[in-house]
DNA sequence: GCGAAATTTAC
DNA sequence: TAAATTTCG
C-alpha cells in the first residue's frame, strides 16, 4: 500500500505545501469516499478530522431520538474507515462551533479548515459566519460541493433566474452542459495531524431511556458508508429494475431505502447518479423499456432531494414560512386532541392509522405514506403544517430540513406547482390505491386484520356482522372517524373562503398605504393562480426590502452581497492554476450576510457582482425579506420548541436566538404589517399564535407512544 | 385511424 | 381535483 499512497500524492499537484496540516471538518458528508473536503486535506498535507456535537445551535430542530441514533452509529462507522487510513475522529461537543474550530486548528497547528457545503438554513447562515470568522483570524477557509449534482446556483433558466417548479429544474439538472463532478475515490492513506494537545469528548447520543428502542433500530438499518455502498449496489441491481411499477406499494420493499443514507451524506449522490445512468445505459440496450423508466424515476427522486436543497437555498425560511403570502391567512385548527389523536395512529381512517404507527415503530414511511398522513393532517384535520413538519422531524430516521419543507409546503398548497389548496385526498381511495389488499394496514392495525379487503379502508361502512366477525367494535377498539369527509371538505371550503378575505383585507390595509416607503403597490400583480401568487411573494419582498431607494430597485435586485470568502476564491483560483473543477465552483453562498448587505450593495458595482458571484438575488433578497412578521414572532419565547400544556403536546415556533429567521434579519416593515393588521382582526391571532402553547422536549412522544404495541420485528 | 373513456400522477 | 396520457371500441 505505501506505493499506492505515494503514487496518489504525486500525482495530484498541489498549489500547497505538504506539510500544512488541514482541519477537515464532517457534518452531513460522513464517507471519506467522494468527500471532496476530505481530499482536499489530503492533498494539502497532515489532516485532522474532526466532527463537532452543538445540537442547541440546530435551534428547534435538534435532531430525534432515532436520527442521533443514526448518526451514532454512523460516526462510528466512519472513525473506523479513517484508522484504517491512518487517522481518528476528533470528537468535540460544542456550544459554539465556530470557537470549537478555532481551538481545534490552533490545538493542532492547522492553517487550513475545510468543510463541505449544507443548504439548509441554519448551515448557510452559521457556515458563512463561521467562515468569516476564521478567515479574519487567519485560517485558510475553503468550502466545496460533496451534497449535491449541481450547486444551486449553477442551475437557472435561461434568464439566469432560479426555477421555481420542480419539472423544469430537473430538466435543467439533466440537460446541463456539463456533468456533475466525477465521484472521487478514498483516499489511500491520510497523514494524521498532531492531535496530541487536542482530545476528543466522549458524545452521548441517546439517554437510557432510548437504549431500548435504538436497539430494535439496530435490527433493520445498518448506518455508515460502507453499507450505505453496499444497499445502493442491491438496490442497483435487484428493486430499481422494477422501480416503475413496484414503487407504489405502500411497503418500503421495493424503494431504495438510502434515504436516511443519504441525509447523512454516507452516500455520494453524484455516485448514485453515476450508478444508475449507467444501469439504465444496460437496461436500455436490452431493451428493457420498464427497467429504463425505472431509472428515470429513481432519478427523479434524487432531483427531489436535489430540489429541496435547491428550494431551501432559495427560499430560506422555507421551514417557517409559506411560500405563498396567502397562507398565513389560513385559519389552522388548534387542536391537541387531533393532533395527539394522528401521531398516535387513531384518527379513524386505517391508511393513516397505519402510516402513522409504522412511522412511530420504524422512524420509516414510504413516499406515498407520507403524502398521505400529511394531506391528512393539513387538509382534514387542517392543523398547522409545521406541527407535522416538527413531528417528522423528531420520528423520521431519516429526517431532513430541507427535504420535509418541501415535502410540508407541496402539501399544503404552498408552492406554484404543489398540490392545489382546495384539494382533499380521501384516504379510502388511496388505501385501495396503495394497499390494495389491505395487508399494509393489517399490518400495523392488528385490530383490523381480520377484517375483509372489502372494508379494509372503510370499517364505518362495513355491516356490523362483518365488524363482528372481525372483532372489531368501532369507538371501542378502533375509533371511529375522527371527522367525516364531507364535514372535511366543508370545513375546508369554509377556510379557504377565510383565508381569501382575510388576505384581502390585509392587502388592503398594505395598500392603504399604512406602511411608509413601500413605493407603488400598484406594481404588484394581483394574487389569481397559484404561479401568480407565488410571483406576488417575491414581488413584494422586493418591494420591501428596497424600498428606501426604489429607483434602484433593479439594479439592487441584481447585486449579490460581497464577502471575503468569494475575494479568496478567486485568490486561490490564480495562485492554484488550474484547479479540478471541484474546487473551483463557487463557495457557499454568502448571501447569508445580511446586515452588510446594504452597505456592500452601495459599494459593489452591480455587473462586477452579478458576473462574478453565484448567489441569485432572488435568494438574498428571501433572505432579507422573509423575516418575521407573525404574532408568533412577538410571543417572545426564547427558544422554539415543544411545550407541554395538561396531556397534550405541541410545537412552538416562536424562534430561538439562533433560529435563521429572527436573529438575523433585521427587524422592520413587514412586521409592523402584519402587527397592525392583527390589530384589527385579533380574532386571527388564533392563526398562527403558538406561543399560547407549552412547552417541551421531543422525548415526551416516547411516553405518550409507550403504549402502543410496538410492531417492529 | 378516430374520439371517448379510462387511467395515471402530481413535489 | 384536473390535466395529460393511454387504452379501448
Amino acid at each position: 500500500m505505501p506505493g499506492g499512497s505515494s503514487s496518489s500524492t504525486t500525482t495530484t499537484t498541489s498549489c500547497c505545501n505538504s506539510s500544512q496540516t488541514s482541519v477537515v471538518w464532517f457534518r452531513r458528508d460522513l464517507r471519506v469516499e467522494d468527500n471532496p473536503a476530505l481530499a482536499a486535506g489530503v492533498r494539502a498535507g497532515a489532516v485532522v478530522t474532526v466532527y463537532i456535537w452543538a445540537p442547541e445551535e440546530e435551534g428547534p430542530f435538534y435532531p430525534g431520538r432515532v436520527s442521533r441514533w443514526w448518526l451514532s452509529q454512523s460516526l462510528h462507522h466512519l472513525n473506523s474507515s479513517l484508522r484504517s487510513l491512518g487517522t481518528t475522529l476528533i470528537t468535540k461537543r460544542s456550544l459554539d462551533t465556530a470557537s470549537t474550530l478555532l481551538d481545534i486548528v490552533h490545538s493542532t497547528g492547522a492553517t487550513n479548515l475545510f468543510f463541505n457545503h449544507l443548504y439548509d438554513p441554519l448551515s448557510l447562515v452559521r457556515d458563512h459566519q463561521l467562515k468569516e470568522l476564521l478567515t479574519a483570524q487567519g485560517v485558510i477557509v475553503r468550502s466545496f460541493n460533496a451534497d449535491l449534482l449541481y450547486e444551486p446556483w449553477e442551475v437557472n433558466d435561461e434568464n439566469g433566474h432560479p426555477f421555481t417548479t420542480f419539472a423544469s429544474f430537473w430538466n435543467k439538472c439533466l440537460s446541463m452542459p456539463y456533468d456533475p463532478a466525477t465521484p472521487l475515490l478514498p483516499p489511500k492513506r491520510i497523514v494524521p495531524g498532531d492531535i496530541s494537545r487536542c482530545p476528543s469528548d466522549i458524545l452521548v447520543f441517546e439517554d437510557e431511556s432510548e437504549k431500548g428502542s435504538n436497539a430494535l433500530l439496530a435490527r433493520a438499518w445498518s448506518p455508515g458508508w460502507r453499507n450505505a455502498d453496499k444497499s445502493l449496489t442491491a438496490f442497483i441491481n435487484g428493486p430499481l429494475i422494477e422501480y416503475s411499477v413496484n414503487r407504489r406499494k405502500a411497503d418500503g420493499a421495493s424503494t431504495s431505502l438510502l434515504s436516511p443514507h443519504l441525509h447523512f451524506g454516507e452516500l455520494s449522490v453524484r455516485k448514485v447518479f453515476q450508478l444508475v445512468r449507467m444501469k439504465q445505459l444496460v437496461l436500455t440496450n436490452e431493451g428493457n423499456k420498464a427497467g429504463e423508466e425505472s431509472c428515470d424515476l429513481f432519478l427523479k427522486s434524487i432531483g427531489l432531494r436535489e430540489y429541496s436543497r435547491y428550494f431551501s437555498f432559495n427560499h430560506p425560511c422555507s421551514h417557517e414560512k409559506p411560500l405563498l403570502a396567502h397562507l398565513r391567512f389560513f385559519p389552522w385548527v388548534i387542536d391537541e386532541d387531533y393532533f395527539k389523536a394522528w401521531r398516535q395512529g387513531r384518527t379513524g381512517y386505517p391508511l393513516v392509522d397505519a402510516g402513522m404507527r409504522e412511522l412511530w415503530a420504524t422512524g420509516w414511511l414510504h413516499d406515498r405514506i407520507r403524502v398521505v398522513v400529511s394531506s391528512f393532517f393539513v387538509k382534514v384535520l387542517q392543523l398547522p403544517w409545521r406541527w407535522g413538519m416538527k413531528y417528522f422531524w423528531d420520528t423520521l430516521l431519516d429526517a431532513d430540513l430541507e427535504s420535509d419543507a418541501l415535502g410540508w409546503q407541496y402539501i399544503s398548497g404552498s408552492l406554484p406547482d404543489g398540490r392545489e389548496l382546495d384539494r382533499i385526498d380521501n384516504p379510502q381511495f388511496e388505501g385501495y390505491k396503495f394497499d390494495p389488499n389491505g395487508e399494509y394496514v393489517r399490518r400495523w392495525l392488528p385490530e383490523l386484520a381480520r377484517l375483509p379487503t372489502q372494508w379494509i379502508h372503510h370499517p364505518w361502512d362495513a355491516p356490523e356482522s362483518v365488524l363482528q366477525a372481525a372483532g372489531v367494535e368501532l369507538g371501542s377498539n378502533y375509533p371511529l372517524p375522527i371527522v367525516e369527509m364531507d364535514a372535511a371538505k366543508a370545513r375546508l371550503q369554509e377556510a379557504l373562503a377565510q383565508m381569501w378575505q382575510l388576505e384581502a383585507t390585509s392587502r388592503a390595509a398594505l395598500e392603504n398605504g399604512t406602511e411608509e416607503g413601500l413605493g407603488d403597490s400598484s406594481e404588484l400583480p394581483l394574487i389569481d393562480s397559484p404561479d401568480e401568487a407565488h410571483m406576488e411573494v417575491e414581488q413584494e419582498q422586493f418591494r420591501i426590502n428596497n424600498s428606501p431607494a426604489s429607483g434602484r430597485r433593479h439594479q439592487d435586485q441584481m447585486v449579490p452581497s460581497m464577502t471575503s470568502s468569494l475575494v479568496r476564491v478567486e485568490e486561490e483560483e490564480v495562485s492554484a492554476g488550474s484547479g479540478n473543477a471541484t474546487e473551483n465552483r463557487a463557495e457557499v453562498p454568502s448571501q447569508t450576510d445580511y446586515e452588510m448587505q446594504s452597505q456592500r450593495q452601495t459599494e459593489l458595482p452591480a455587473d462586477q457582482g452579478n458576473a462574478t458571484h453565484p448567489v441569485r438575488a432572488n435568494a438574498t433578497q428571501h433572505f432579507n425579506a422573509a423575516r418575521p412578521d407573525h404574532a408568533e414572532h412577538s410571543m417572545g419565547q426564547p427558544s422554539a420548541s415543544w411545550r407541554e400544556r395538561d396531556s397534550g403536546v405541541v410545537p412552538v415556533w416562536s424562534p430561538p436566538a439562533t433560529s435563521s429567521c429572527s436573529g438575523i434579519f433585521v427587524t422592520d416593515d413587514a412586521g409592523t404589517a402584519s402587527s397592525s393588521y392583527l390589530d384589527r382582526h385579533p380574532h386571527s391571532r388564533q392563526l398562527m399564535n403558538w406561543g399560547q402553547l407549552s412547552q417541551t422536549t421531543s422525548r415526551s412522544w416516547e411516553v405518550e407512544n409507550t403504549l402502543q404495541p410496538n410492531a417492529i420485528g
